[in-house]
DNA sequence: CGGAATCCGCGTAGATACTG
DNA sequence: CAGTATCTACGCGGATTCCG
């Protein structure tokens, strides 16, 4: 409970180093999430990932897997043959995020309809 | 574990159903997850809020309020006074987000030296 | 196959001014 | 006090093209 107290004050830091703003920075965005999950269940390779992932450019999983290999979540490793081979693993820092990460969406999925629900009435209330 | 693979499948759902997708828009924005944690210990007050959570302009406040209360997360109640108060308090939904985001926000904090330690090591080996 | 580079639109979010 | 309204800019992210 102090622990939780200490970092409850740290949640307000405009700081670089608050961890909330950070990791919310890092993998609230619109990719992070789902390449994680996607690597949950082993390796796979660029166009693999590219294709399971629908409607990901090849911009942005390129762009989000090395954010993702900068912060430590996930490895690359290239396979000198013709034509190239890539691919891509968690790491322990990766599979260790995934983790909490998962109870967060496993929650959202069920409580869905209750926001749906929530969100539903809310426009009702306010609609013209 | 079974119900596990049944979401996981469902993660790559382009689908605007798709809960990971909806939550992470939602909840993965620069404010939520902060407004959300200022208001675990209780209900506050517009300004008050504002002035706890460092860097944040009054417009984008009162957005991801609307929006957290849209979704069922928090409550807002007018107390018709001069000049007039307006108090905000998480709901039973909001508390319930609030437990895993907490989980997870907590986990990055353990591990932050962690990934500043393989960001810079990042850096180092790609720098020029 | 797995990118890098470039161009560009659109939405998010900041600053500012005004209001019940 | 607690907003709304408007204007603007910056960056996210999509589409396209080219490369080892």
């Amino acid at each position: 409970m102090s622990d939780t107290k200490t970092q409850a004050r740290r949640v307000f830091e405009q700081n670089e180093r608050c961890p909330i703003r950070n990791v919310v920075a890092q993998i609230g965005d619109k990719w992070s999430i789902l390449i994680l999950f996607a690597l949950v269940d082993g390796p796979d390779r660029f166009n693999a990932l590219k294709s399971r992932i629908q409607g990901i450019s090849q911009r942005m999983l390129t762009q989000t897997l090395r954010d993702l290999e900068r912060d430590g979540y996930i490895k690359r490793t290239v396979y000198p043959q013709v034509p190239v081979k890539v691919e891509y693993e968690l790491t322990e820092l990766g599979r260790g995020l995934a983790k909490p990460a998962w109870q967060l969406v496993s929650w959202a999925d069920d409580h869905f309809d209750e926001i749906n629900a929530a969100r539903t009435r809310y426009d009702e209330a306010n609609k013209q």
